[in-house]
DNA sequence: TGAAATGTTGGGGCG
DNA sequence: ACGCCCCAACATTTC
């Protein structure tokens, strides 16, 4: 505390600009709200106390530490970062300068929420005003209702009605003029957060991605240049680089979605900029079911699937993690997510698929994984996204759709180039066999080098088998 | 934002 | 020329 007080060496009042899942200056409602209060004390604050299970993982954790510089940097070095419970912080923090005033963009995770309800009793008790925004989604969940003042539980009425209230555009909130506080802490204090891996493993996720604001807003620009108008009809294709790329910069708030949402619509990207907002919107709509549904992430949403007989199977599910299933596409995806932090769409639903429904493994395992792998882990789109696969959750696909991945993998990856990339054992391979080597003769495997179960492994369970187990546990537990 | 089983149709080979 | 069979191609149903 005593670094504190040496470094103030003015008494203006200040204003806290309170960063959370919003690392960006660019239309943030919460920063405008903070600068037109005066002189702005920018902080962050590492809570992992609160987070409980849903501590940050590895990966996202080096996309934050890397943010956060950035950030850092924009904002002239003057990031004020704290550690441990954000209440306890903020009132030593209040205590120890002159802060008037807290200001923050909500977040909708149910500790936060339950952190921040805290907060915002405890500062005005300590003589701290406080002021929320919304800087996240596109509409706050809580003003969102079906026509009987129920929450969204299907999502084509919930997208039909964003669309209404949303379109034609909304306002962008503009870039502030700050006087930020003359007080800073001393060099170093990211890197002692300890954010980034002890053992170097973040290579290739250094290749893959650049975290930070101008980055997104690059990424932003070259997608509605360049693909956009093709997302629909190429966001399938696995080794195509048509889709956006934008979700971590999204889940950290390095870009907002009101300006993903206005810049989309006057790029005028015809069916394909139509296709992208619906994505825009499936991610307001597990918001939506996670803030009327704070369990949403841990337990079943159709409460049926608690009697399902899921398998405990640690081998399995360390196989799958792992990427040596034998099912390529199955691996590849796997790999991917292990060496870049994020895998492409179908192959999530795909690899999800596979552990749900051919293992038969919870799908809570699965989206544990995720969480600790994914640059973009969100609690709300990868607990709606494991549970759309799953079936148990709000409009989820029907557990009877089950993914056959030698099929979408030759159709989403005909010529084998997602599949080459990322298993090289098998890239020899003609494009006819490598998506089911298994089934190769042994002539063709010779010549391209592969020798299953030496340097390629047979699938782990027989897939036709497995689908008929997992439909037969369904009909088990099915309520009609 | 499925896959597999089952049903239907129509062209072509062939006795 | 005709009926029959096979089977690909497509449609429908079921899980």
């Amino acid at each position: 505390m005593n670094s504190l007080l040496e470094s103030v060496d003015d008494p203006t009042p200040l204003t806290v600009m309170w960063f959370r899942q919003d690392l960006r200056l660019r239309d943030n409602p919460a920063l405008c709200a903070a600068a037109s209060s005066g002189t702005v004390l920018p902080v962050y604050i590492l809570d992992d106390e609160n987070a409980g299970a849903w501590k940050m993982g590895g990966a996202s954790r080096w996309w934050l530490h890397h943010s956060l510089k950035r950030l850092d940097e924009s904002l002239d070095g003057r990031l004020w970062i704290l550690r441990g419970d954000a209440e306890r912080e903020l009132l030593k923090l209040s205590a120890a300068l002159p802060v008037r005033k807290v200001v923050w963009n909500l977040c909708y995770e149910p500790w936060r929420k339950r952190r921040d309800e805290g907060i915002e009793k405890a500062l005005p008790e300590a003589g701290v005003e406080t002021e929320t925004c919304n800087g996240s989604l596109l509409r706050e969940p809580s003003e969102i209702s079906t026509r009987t003042g129920k929450p969204y539980g299907v999502f084509t009425p919930f997208h039909r009605y964003l669309l209404t209230i949303t379109a034609p555009d909304r306002t962008l909130s503009v870039p502030p003029k700050l006087s930020l506080a003359q007080c800073t802490q001393p060099a170093g204090r990211i890197d002692k957060l300890e954010l980034k891996p002890r053992i170097p493993w973040d290579a290739g996720l250094k290749q893959r991605w650049t975290p930070g604001e101008a980055s997104a807003q690059s990424q932003l620009r070259k997608f509605l240049d360049s693909s956009a108008g093709e997302y629909n009809a190429r966001r399938d294709y696995l080794a195509d680089e048509a889709v956006s790329s934008l979700s971590p910069h999204l889940h950290f708030g390095e870009i907002s979605p009101n300006q993903v949402w206005r810049d989309t619509w006057s790029a005028e990207a015809g069916d394909g900029g139509d296709s992208f907002i619906r994505q825009l919107c499936w991610r307001e709509f597990s918001y939506h079911l996670l803030y009327h549904y704070p369990d949403f992430a841990g337990k079943n949403w159709k409460r049926e699937f608690d009697e399902f007989p899921w398998r405990e199977d640690p081998e399995s599910l360390h196989r799958w993690q792992e990427g040596a299933t034998g099912v390529p596409l199955v691996d590849a995806g796997m790999r991917e997510l292990w060496a870049t932090g994020a895998m492409h769409n179908r192959a999530r639903m795909v690899t999800a698929s596979f552990l749900t429904k051919n293992l038969l493994i919870h799908w809570r395992h699965g989206a544990d994984w995720f969480w600790d792998c994914l640059v973009d882990a969100d609690l709300a789109n990868n607990s709606f996204g494991w549970q759309w696969v799953a079936g148990s959750g709000a409009d989820a696909a029907p557990y009877f759709r089950v993914f056959n991945p030698v099929l979408q993998s030759r159709k989403f990856d005909p010529d084998g180039k997602y599949l080459r990339r990322w298993l090289p054992e098998l890239s020899r391979l003609p494009d006819r066999h490598i998506h089911a080597p298994w089934e190769a003769g042994s002539g063709v495997l010779r010549e391209a080098g592969v020798r299953l179960d030496e340097n390629y492994p047979r699938p782990i369970v027989d897939l036709r088998a497995s689908r008929e187990r997992a439909l037969a546990a369904w009909r088990t537990t099915r309520r009609t």
